[in-house]
DNA sequence: ATATTACTGAATACTGAGTTCGATAACTCG
DNA sequence: CGAGTTATCGAACTCAGTATTCAGTAATAT
């Protein structure tokens, strides 16, 4: 690709996760966008048909980046499980957040838009049904099956949010263990 | 207040409830509301500042009909604790729910808006802090009370949404037993 | 060195929000 | 019932933001 349209990307994607920390995502306008990543009004729309699909693509990259390779063995980057490997793949996940890697983390932290938030359960959706065996154990009797599953991915979630909200002041193991707790 | 008034009030709730169980509140647009309702530009104006308003108020109303009256012994619509008077206020809330009253169930089955379940949810916090005594017991002793109380209403609005997102096949004593298992 | 491709920026059409106002109909209250 | 008030209507208007177009210019690849 291009290097001028690496470069255009790039700067449009920091423009954005920079406003979206400050400004809920639809008070974002595309001038907003254009001016703070100082580039030609068409040359936004020659990357990005529409503000959601900038929002879409980005959440792609961002989630593929953290999330991706875990399936079969991948070649690329598998960098969730190179790290010193620890025996959950969850508290891996949340070492990388407390991170900040791509301020993933102030995209999260305000009330800000349920278009990221969906993105980011889905993608964690993907990382339970991984795991599913590390709760199984867990599971009341007489309760369904997607009715458990849906209550660990939301639960999870929620315990990211809550610990964001709060300044990230915890500890990744702590965090772990809380969840662990509450299931 | 005038009859006039009243009707045009009903019918832009009644047109907005329903184009909100269609599509995402952020693509209804006024003019979509208006023809719906069949009511003059102006005359939405007059009723509702913006959609955003339109919108508070209408949860305002219909939250404040079904969770209001919980506090200290209110005269008016005691309504929740009128019928008969289950164990728990929850369950009784869940038996309203199934009743569809006002279509709110409507609202909270698709994905549509945040907006709508965060007025869901804080209204729901009120009535879990009531209900907290009965939580109690349950708590893990490693984690916060705030995380604690957090979950317990995050797990109610998913519960709750979960029950809807497939019909409401269950009794409202299934979802409750269900609620109290996976606590 | 040249052909290709990306960026610029200004002009433009279009959509939806919210306002204004005079005319008309519906309501309230004495 | 009648006078005065208030809600509604509908069309025209301003304003802001979206998305497109196009000719000119600069960067890049090979």
């Amino acid at each position: 690709m291009d290097r001028r349209q690496r470069r255009t990307r790039e700067t449009i994607f920091k423009a954005f996760i920079g406003l979206l920390s400050k400004k809920h995502y639809n008070q974002i306008t595309v001038n907003e966008i254009i001016e703070r990543a100082d580039i030609g009004r068409a040359t936004f729309y020659a990357h990005f048909e529409t503000k959601d699909f900038l929002l879409k693509e980005m959440c792609e990259e961002l989630f593929c980046h953290i999330f991706d390779s875990i399936d079969e063995g991948g070649e690329k980057h598998r960098h969730i499980f190179e790290c010193q490997a620890p025996s959950s793949v969850i508290l891996h996940l949340l070492q990388h957040l407390q991170k900040n890697d791509n301020n993933i983390l102030d995209l999260l932290a305000c009330e800000n838009n349920e278009l990221f938030l969906g993105y980011f359960k889905e993608s964690l959706s993907a990382l339970i049904y991984k795991q599913s065996s590390v709760f199984e154990g867990k599971k009341p009797s007489i309760v369904p099956d997607d009715y458990w599953y849906n209550h660990i991915v939301t639960t999870l979630v929620e315990t990211i949010r809550w610990w964001i909200g709060r300044g990230v002041k915890e500890s990744p193991q702590t965090i772990y263990d809380y969840f662990l707790a509450i299931l």
